[in-house]
RNA sequence: UGGGGCGUCGCCAAGCGGAAAGGCACAGGGUUUUGGUCCCUGCAUACGGAGGUUCGAAUCCUCCCGCCCCAGCCA
C-alpha cells in the first residue's frame, strides 16, 4: 500500500497536523459520510477498532460498473482503515442463482483489484445456523409457521396506508410451530404451502415489519447446497445473519434497504447476538446507460447486444472487453464520491478516467482505419527505409521502434479535404503536412474514379524534412498518421459508441428502454490497415492509435488470421468540437 | 392521503454556525512532430422556497415545494 504521491503525502502531513493523536488512516483519500461513520466509531471503540466489510452479491447476473462502486468503496474502507473485506455470496434463492455467475463475480472482483485474502465465503454455508436461529425465535415466540397461501399474504399485508390483520395462524403454540418448522424443512410441504413468519406487527407504518415472511419452501436444488434443502431463508432474515456470523462491523448497502433496517435490527436484537450496522448509500447511476440487472439481461437474452460482455455493456466484463483498465475504474470510483442522494454521473467522467490512465500507459502505433493510397511521386520506386517512432511521450522509458516508409502510402480518407475548410491544418490540395516520424508531404493532385470518388492522393516529399523536422525551420500545422502500403497488414476494428442515445433510457414514462438503443452504436471497419509493429499485440495490451483513440485486441474474436481490434474511447478532439461550432454557425 | 430518504454550479461532490473545496464538462490562452498530453485562466454574492433564531446560517428552528423508495413466499 505505498500511495507515494508527493500530494497526498502533503495533505496527510497537513490531516496530522490538524488533528495528531488521529493515525488519519483516511488521508489522501476523498472524504464521505461513511467514512465520517467509521472514523467516530473507531474513536468511540464500537466495534474494539475494528474494521470489516463485505461485498455481498447475488450470484444472479455478471457484476457492472455499479458494483464496481460499491466493491471499491467496501473494499477501500477495509484497505485504508485496516480491517478485512470478505467476499460473500447471498445466495438464498436456488432457482434464480447458478455457478456460471459465481464464477464471472469471482473473476471481476479479482480483476478489480480487490482482496478478500482467503474469506471466499457463501451464504449458503450458514443454512444450519440459519435454521438454529429460527428455532430460537420461535421458542421465545417470535416467529410462528403460516399456512396462508401468497396471495392470502398479500391481501392480509395491508397497504401503504392501512394496516395489515394478523393471520390466523399467528398464536399457534411453539411446540406445534416447533414441529411444524421441522416438517417443512424435511420436505412434508409442497412449494408456497406454508412460510415461517416473524410475528412482529401487523399494523406496524413500515410495510416490511408486518410479519415478514423468513423461510418459504422451495423444492430446487442450490449450486452450493445441492438438495439438502428444501426450505431457502428470505434476504432479511437471512442478510443480517451473513453480517452477524462474519463479524461485519459496517454493512453497507444501497438506499432501497433503509427501509429494511429496523428490521435487519430487529432480528439480531431479538436474537441477542453481534449486532453490525447497516448503512446506506445511493447506488450509481451513469448517463447514456442503464444498471439494472434486469434489464441488462433483456439485452442478452433479446440480442440487443452479444452476450454480458459486449464492449458496450457497462458491465465489468464488458469494460474489460471494450478495454478499461481496473487503475480506471477504480480511480473513477474514487471520484464520484459516496453520499445518499440519487444522482446520475455523466459518463464522461468515466471516459475521463480511462483515458488519464491510457494516456500515461498505452503504446502508440499508427493504424489507418479509412484507408486512402498516398503515392509519393518524387520518392525512388523501390526505396525502403526504417524511420524511428516513439512508443510513449509520456514514459521515456518505453523506447522507440522502427517505422517503414515506401513510396505508397495510406493516410485516413478524412485528412484530406479537397476544399480545405478554415482552420484546416491537413491534406488538401497544394497543402504541405507532416507525415509523423517522417517527411512533410504536399499534395499535388487528387486522383479520382469514374463516380467522382478520390482513390489517390498524388504528393511529392522533402527529402530534407526526413523524421519530420524541416532544417529551414518552416513550419506545417498538421501532422498525419500513415502507414506503408507493402507493409501494413489488415485488421478489423470496431467503433463503439454509447449504446443508448439519450442521456437516461430509463428514465422515461411511456416508452421503454429499448426505444432509445442507439443503431449506430457498433461500427465494424473491415480493411483497416495496421502498421507491422502492431501484429505482435495480443489481448491486454494497452495501445493508443495516434491520433484516434485507445484500441485493445478483442478477446472475443480476434485470432491470428483475422485481428479484431476493439476502439476503448477516442482521444480528445478539438478539430470536431471547432468542426462542429462551424456548423452550427 | 402511512412510513423512510434526498434537495449546494450543466453533471458528480466537499462543507456540520464565521463567512461556497475538488473533479468532470464548458470557455479562453500557452507549449507541442498525436488539432493528444501538459500548463495557465475563467466558471455558484450563492446553497429547493418562505419565514425565524443569531453579531453572523448552506450549516440551527418552523412551514412549504419537489424528487426517490416501500404493499415479492426477489435481493
Amino acid at each position: 500500500m505505498s500511495r507515494s504521491n508527493s500530494e497526498k503525502d502533503d495533505r496527510k502531513r497537513i490531516k496530522e497536523k490538524e488533528n495528531p493523536e488521529a493515525p488519519a488512516p483516511n488521508s489522501g483519500k476523498p472524504t464521505n459520510f461513511i467514512r465520517a461513520i467509521i472514523e467516530e466509531d473507531l474513536k468511540t471503540g464500537k466495534y474494539d477498532g475494528r474494521v470489516h466489510t463485505r461485498f455481498p452479491p447475488e450470484p444472479n447476473g455478471y457484476l457492472h460498473i455499479g458494483h464496481a462502486k460499491s466493491i471499491c468503496l467496501n473494499y477501500g474502507l477495509a484497505r485504508d482503515y485496516n480491517g478485512k473485506f470478505n467476499l460473500r455470496f447471498d445466495d438464498t434463492n436456488p432457482i434464480k442463482e447458478s455457478e456460471e455467475y459465481v464464477n464471472s463475480i469471482i473473476e471481476d472482483v479479482r480483476w478489480l483489484g480487490a482482496d478478500w485474502e482467503n474469506r471466499l465465503l457463501f451464504a449458503s454455508n450458514y443454512f444450519d445456523k440459519f435454521y438454529e436461529y429460527a428455532v430460537d425465535l420461535v421458542k421465545k415466540g417470535k416467529a410462528y409457521v403460516c399456512d396462508l397461501p401468497p396471495e392470502k399474504i398479500r391481501e392480509t399485508r395491508g397497504t401503504l396506508t392501512e394496516p395489515g390483520v394478523d393471520s390466523p395462524y399467528r398464536n399457534r403454540s411453539v411446540e406445534e410451530n416447533l414441529d411444524l418448522l421441522d416438517r417443512m424443512r424435511r420436505g412434508e410441504f409442497p412449494d408456497g404451502s406454508k412460510t415461517l413468519r416473524a410475528k412482529i406487527d401487523m399494523a406496524s407504518p413500515n410495510v416490511n415489519m408486518r410479519d415478514p415472511v423468513m423461510y418459504r419452501i422451495v423444492h430446487a436444488s442450490h449450486h452450493n447446497t445441492g438438495d439438502k434443502w428444501c426450505i431457502y431463508p428470505m434476504y432479511d432474515w437471512a442478510h443480517g445473519l451473513e453480517d452477524s456470523i462474519e463479524n461485519i462491523t459496517h454493512s453497507i448497502c444501497t438506499l432501497e434497504f433503509e427501509d429494511h433496517r429496523p428490521l435487519y435490527d430487529w432480528f439480531l436484537d431479538e436474537l441477542e447476538v453481534y449486532h453490525p450496522q447497516q448503512i446506506e448509500f445511493a447506488r450509481l447511476n451513469l448517463s447514456y446507460t442503464i444498471m439494472s440487472k434486469r434489464k441488462l439481461l433483456k439485452l442478452v437474452q433479446d440480442g440487443y447486444v452479444d452476450g454480458w460482455d459486449d464492449p458496450r455493456m457497462p458491465t465489468i466484463s464488458g469494460l474489460r472487453r471494450r478495454g478499461y483498465t481496473p487503475v480506471a475504474i477504480r480511480n473513477f470510483c474514487d471520484r464520484i464520491g459516496v453520499a445518499k442522494r440519487e444522482s446520475i454521473v455523466d459518463v464522461a467522467m468515466l471516459e475521463h478516467a480511462i483515458r488519464e490512465d491510457l494516456n500515461k500507459r498505452a503504446t502508440r502505433f499508427m493504424a489507418v482505419l479509412n484507408p486512402l493510397k498516398v503515392v509519393i511521386t518524387n520518392y525512388p520506386e523501390d526505396q525502403d527505409e526504417l524511420l524511428d517512432a516513439i512508443n510513449n511521450p509520456e514514459d521515456e522509458t518505453a523506447g522507440t521502434r522502427k517505422v517503414p516508409f515506401t513510396r505508397v502510402l495510406y493516410v485516413e480518407r478524412n485528412d484530406f479535404r479537397e476544399e480545405a475548410p478554415k482552420k484546416w491544418y491537413r491534406l488538401a490540395p497544394g497543402r504541405e503536412v507532416r507525415l509523423r516520424y517522417a517527411y512533410y508531404i504536399t499534395c499535388q493532385e487528387a486522383i479520382k474514379d469514374e463516380n467522382g470518388e478520390i482513390v489517390e492522393l498524388r504528393c511529392t516529399y522533402d527529402p530534407a524534412t526526413r523524421g519530420g523536422d524541416s532544417p529551414d525551420g518552416r513550419k506545417v500545422r498538421g501532422t498525419l498518421h500513415w502507414v506503408s502500403a507493402k507493409h501494413a497488414f489488415d485488421a478489423e476494428v470496431r467503433l463503439y459508441d454509447r449504446l443508448f442515445n439519450v442521456p437516461d433510457p430509463d428514465g422515461h414514462k411511456e416508452k421503454g428502454f429499448t426505444e432509445f438503443i442507439n443503431p449506430d452504436s457498433l461500427q465494424i471497419l473491415k480493411n483497416c490497415k495496421l502498421e507491422p509493429s502492431l501484429a505482435a499485440a495480443k489481448t491486454g495490451d494497452l495501445i493508443q492509435f495516434e491520433r484516434q483513440g485507445y484500441f485493445c485486441v478483442d478477446s472475443k474474436y480476434s485470432t491470428l488470421e483475422h485481428p479484431v481490434f476493439n476502439r476503448t474511447v477516442t482521444l480528445r478532439d478539438s478539430w470536431a468540437k471547432i468542426e462542429q461550432k462551424m456548423k452550427n454557425k
